[in-house]
DNA sequence: CGGTAAGGTGTAGAAATTACACTTTACCGC
DNA sequence: GCGGTAAAGTGTAATTTCTACACCTTACCG
């Protein structure tokens, strides 16, 4: 209520992305190495400005989609990134935000074009400025979510195993569950659907494929795992 | 990692501040007139400018201090809003941040100088701006938290009574629990310490007063409610 | 000195969580 | 074609946690 609009409080604001993928077992987050001064060279989240006529928020979709291809991933704020000297050059204040994406579909040639790699959540090297920092919190805040909400789907391909299920939970929250007990949690929820398809690219027995009908989780939305 | 410094992604950048407190039995928020333009007169948080050569977490703290002088509060980031017109005059990017406060440490020459108002937060009329979403999600926030961390005794004097904590978290979660089952929750948490001292302007008969022992905690941070 | 209003206390049933081991299946290599 | 292998799939009992529930105590007040 008190202050004044003055220029001499402007700054830049910029988006950066935390982008989770899972694949062979394992979280994954997309880094690449920084191509402009300041730290240039170095790894880094990808990121990007937010422009006058676009809201925080879009400008995270941009920038998404600019990076993926893909509409409607699933994103959430992180939070604001603030600290005087975060950035080397000039004043910027970067709003983080966390997203996921099924790494089958995003389009490998984009990756590459875009310099980008996917590395191993817990062996991420350091990163320019403060982006370790915001992955952790990223890391935190979507651990909490999906043992909460249906958002692990989003990691996954439309049909997938219990077991690819499972190991990705078993990722995200860096400890092993029992194959008994999380199966039993899986058929408390309707909305988890059993389909005739079998995979057979895990194992040589094959194993059911699943699918999260999105419907019937509305009407019953009940999710814990 | 793609963008530029340009001057056109320039912005006003300001904190708003949520600051709870806890009183007769109900859970509150500080709010006043706004007294600037745009939305002079309007319902409003109480917010500051970003300064050029502060962090935006020592904004929201100077913000605090200047409001209440007090030091220390607890505080938490809630998130950037950004819409681009959230601000009917320029555009101005607001963080948002919650503090809790003991509403028996807050002098009350100072609020009413600054022109606030204690509301009960289940009555908050129609504010400025996105202000009513602001505490709309401090509000989930602060609830999360208060389950899981020991951040209510920041609502209460240090000497509290078992029932003050009770209807705190009956007035925070919004709904009653049970007196028998609430206690032996406490009684597993020995950094909750029963004083000798007893309170009576609650009751005629008196109830014992316990305190938060900080250090305990740290030994044996377990804490659920 | 009786009424009142808040303080304080324990137990039993229900529900949720955990621990735990063996059989099935299909492919692969010999 | 047969044994080895590696992942899929399945149920029960013990423990722990959570929930429901009612009565006595105390000190002030009129």
């Amino acid at each position: 209520m008190t202050g004044f609009y003055g220029e001499h409080s402007k700054v830049w604001l910029s988006v950066d992305c935390i982008i989770f993928g899972f694949d062979e077992g394992k979280l994954k987050i997309l880094i690449g190495r920084r191509q402009m001064d300041p730290g240039r060279g170095e790894w880094s989240l990808y990121g990007g400005f937010v422009r006058g006529d676009e809201s925080v928020d879009d400008a995270a979709n941009r920038v998404l989609f600019d990076l993926t291809g893909l509409r409607n991933l699933y994103m959430r704020q992180v939070g604001a990134f603030g600290n005087v000297d975060r950035d080397p050059g000039e004043r910027v204040v970067s709003i983080a935000y966390y997203a996921l994406i099924n790494v089958k579909d995003y389009d490998d040639c984009l990756r590459k074009e875009h310099g980008l790699e996917w590395v191993n959540f817990d062996e991420v090297p350091s990163l320019y400025s403060d982006h370790n920092e915001m992955i952790e919190r990223a890391r935190k805040l979507m651990r909490q979510k999906i043992s909460s909400e249906p958002i692990s789907f989003r990691l996954l391909p439309s049909l997938f195993t219990l077991t690819q299920l499972q190991k990705l939970y078993e990722a995200v929250n860096g400890e092993e569950v029992d194959k008994r007990n999380f199966r039993k949690r899986i058929k408390d929820m309707d909305f988890i659907e059993k389909t005739e398809l079998i995979d057979k690219t895990g194992s040589k027995r094959g194993a059911f494929l699943y699918r999260f009908n999105k419907r019937a989780y509305k009407e019953d939305p009940n999710f814990k795992l």
